[in-house]
DNA sequence: ATTATTATAGAATTGTGATTCCACAATCAA
DNA sequence: TTGATTGTGGAATCACAATTCTATAATAAT
């Protein structure tokens, strides 16, 4: 070790993450990355050895955070309906809250990556399970008599959820997608 | 109107169709295109003007298909509970048939340019907006009476469908996704 | 048959973008 | 302080892929 890094890798991150979010990963090219965050594309390369380890580094840390987004929204708990509610409302609102309803990082680049790149459908895949997890933790009612069903209505309430985020970028309003997460969720026996 | 074409316009779109769902749009090349095709770039150039265009072309195609997919998948009607089930397992079915788990061409196109292409977006709402008519259409008792609430429950149901193929992409086995498929379609109010 | 028009093949152009190189700066160990 | 090591800025490669160009072929209309 020894000249220290300049840049900021959280800044970095941030920076990348917002270009290929809006771009998607083929259409974004280094240099924009580099003009946006101020970092040189020797240091990025040096980092990261090319834009596909920089990447996965951004696709890794996306996905934690958004497992991390799950479990706070149903960290209360309650009864079935009522964690998927807040379940399905948490994602609802984080779409409505996105600039040019560009939905979800994961989703998109499993969209555009995920048949050519095993590592793209791993990642995801992984989080995904962890996100039904999360759920799953939080309906038990603690007895345990029910887990079967508990945990097909994790996969089942996630898999809703995407389907939210997909409808988000269609340009549904707030209203709608609002509406939608709470009819499914009080579909969900109480 | 002089020298007619001499390729096969429905073969060219099938080519380019499979190029641009497996590959995604940007890491397409036209010459993979015209490759695998066997029609040369400057007759596709003459016919559709750019890239862009012939995946205008190939996606507004494409999007009719699946409007036809579901149509024909509730094409019998029945119940609330019978028709989502029919749907959704057909969904599932046409997801479980997809060479590397491919998903579905307009998901991984709004995933991948609905943020930066309005057109994508408009293209992908009209279909998804024809879906779920066509749901709709079959949902009604024919009393009209809870039309509202059939639009809503249309609308869910085109969602969880989106969610499906979403999980489908993640690499879950057909079983999964049919079970799946079958929760959710018991879950509507027979 | 001749002409105007459109299609095709394949080479040439051109721009872009990933990656590499090189010279220089900063830091650690001695 | 000196040398080894790693980071950085910016120019230089290098390949690839979109698009255009040029010549030639096919066909409809006269």
């Amino acid at each position: 070790m020894a000249r220290r890094r300049e840049f900021d890798e959280d800044q970095l991150i941030a920076s990348a993450t917002q270009v290929f979010w809006s771009r998607g990963y083929t259409a974004t090219s280094l240099q924009e990355i580099a003009r946006r965050s101020g970092v040189g594309t020797s240091s990025i390369y040096a980092a990261y050895g090319n834009k596909w380890g920089l990447f996965l580094v951004v696709f890794e840390r996306y996905c934690a955070d958004r497992v991390a987004l799950v479990r706070a929204a149903v960290a209360v708990g309650g009864s079935h309906r009522e964690v998927a509610t807040r379940f399905l409302s948490a994602i609802a609102e984080d779409c409505a809250g996105q600039p040019e309803r560009r939905g979800c990082l994961m989703l998109n680049s499993l969209g555009e990556l995920g048949s050519e790149h095993p590592e793209v459908r791993t990642i995801a895949s992984r989080t995904n399970a962890a996100m039904e997890l999360a759920v799953r933790s939080r309906l038990s009612n603690g007895k345990g008599g029910d887990d079967i069903d508990a945990s097909s209505l994790a996969a089942s309430l996630v898999a809703f959820s995407q389907g939210l985020i997909a409808v988000s970028r269609l340009g549904a309003d707030d209203e709608r997608l609002h509406r939608m997460a709470a009819l499914a969720g009080s579909a969900v026996a109480a």
